[in-house]
DNA sequence: GCCCGTATGTGCGATGGCGTACAGACCAGG
DNA sequence: CCTGGTCTGTACGCCATCGCACATACGGGC
């Protein structure tokens, strides 16, 4: 665990946005739970048993291979869910998710779901936003991954994840990030050297750590800020 | 219009799947209405007046642009609707919404859909499903957009509209077509000029006329069939 | 029947990413 | 301290697509 890390700050941002009452009254459907790093908690097509609330870890939400291997469609941390679509009312996923930050998440049976949504008018309405931001999340995405070049997108992906890591140090190989980007490792490592030689990150064997979140931010594509901002204008 | 289409034959599959009952509930909610070609039905950012299900009609729904130009991320026909954020309660869209082929489709008015929605629990568990299938669909574009070449994808794109068209035969120039894919011009010529070498579609300034349906799909990438399959999956 | 705008075809150098191969660098465990 | 596995760096030819420029082709309107 990194020392400048403290899990006690966080909490689950859809969640925490809720009246007191109906936070309390979801939290009562929970369990606290400590996920492992490259801990698998779904396959495609697999039925979802249950859903998770990030409080202080972070999952990669990747498209099965078909022609390909796949291609990390979303990252989400403190800020969203994992299972969203049980809000739909389907109990299955057609994404594989893998814990890539190790911590703490609230989880939530796929049985007790829809009772606690049918509780708490507030957190149906946040989970719907929820699901509508992270839709055109990926409509971008779908326009990012087409049009920018590699090192924009991984400057991204490491802004991203720093975010959800809520801390400047990580990890993640070039070969693991070639998975996630659908790019040969190769372009990896010459993206991220460029990166490292504008002082804008240090790595080592898969250690990464943000130097110059500023300058990261200005190497990347737009659509960073632009799914920052869409988050906040309607979920903020 | 196109001597072999007969708008009569077909209806709005989401709607059409109902119970009678609730089917016919829905419609005393809806107008029906003629869209012409190309009329802008919506753009990044508005508000949403209007939920349409299309009959004999089809939609081109194009991310904004950020620092390209945008991108086609669905093509909605009598399979779906427009206007899906409403089924998630919010009402605007950020995507630009086009009218690709003329015909009649159901139109209801953003106030009254909530009411409809409330009224027919068989239209909310149609319309999430259809989300659910739809949200799917962009992640896999995601990864199509990325993996493969252009001329499969076209040969997806002519798969797709003229499934959505209820006919071989319809319209659209290079220069529109490289717009929705987010290439050159150019390069959509190209990957014509080999389709039509290989005798599978034919067209000529803009006309365009799928000849070997089959073998137009063996040219496309598995994108089409998975989506489709899916779809079916969910929905069928 | 000519003309002009729209649509399509072609050419050329540049570039970002691919596939493969191999070399160095670092760390953990015997 | 050596060794083997993992991670990172570099090299080379290839290909899809880019950006730009220009050439042809078709067809409706005057």
């Amino acid at each position: 665990m990194h020392p400048e890390k403290n899990s006690a700050l966080f909490d689950n941002r859809l969640l925490a946005s809720l009246p007191d009452e109906d936070h309390r009254q979801v939290l009562m459907h929970c369990e606290s739970v400590e996920l492992a790093l490259d801990e698998v908690i779904s396959e495609p097509g697999e039925q979802i048993r249950h859903v998770y609330f990030p409080v202080d870890c972070f999952f990669s939400l990747v498209t099965p291979p078909i022609d390909h291997a796949g291609l990390e469609v979303r990252l989400v941390g403190s800020e969203g869910m994992v299972g969203t679509p049980l809000v739909l009312g389907i109990d299955v996923t057609l994404l594989r998710t893998v814990v890539r930050g190790a911590g703490p998440a609230w989880r939530m049976t796929a049985e007790r779901f829809p009772e606690a949504l049918g509780q708490s008018p507030a957190l149906r309405i946040t989970l719907n936003r929820y699901l509508f931001v992270v839709t055109n999340q990926v409509e971008q995405m779908v326009a990012c991954t087409r049009f920018h070049v590699l090192e924009a997108r991984l400057a991204r992906w490491l802004l991203m994840t720093r975010d959800r890591a809520h801390s400047d140090h990580f990890h993640a190989t070039h070969e693991f990030l070639a998975l996630l980007l659908g790019v040969r490792r190769v372009g990896v490592t010459k993206a991220a050297t460029a990166l490292q030689k504008r002082n804008l990150i240090h790595y080592s064997r898969g250690d990464i750590r943000v130097l110059d979140r500023p300058g990261l931010q200005a190497a990347a594509c737009a659509c960073y800020g632009e799914s920052e901002a869409m988050y906040e204008r309607f979920m903020g």
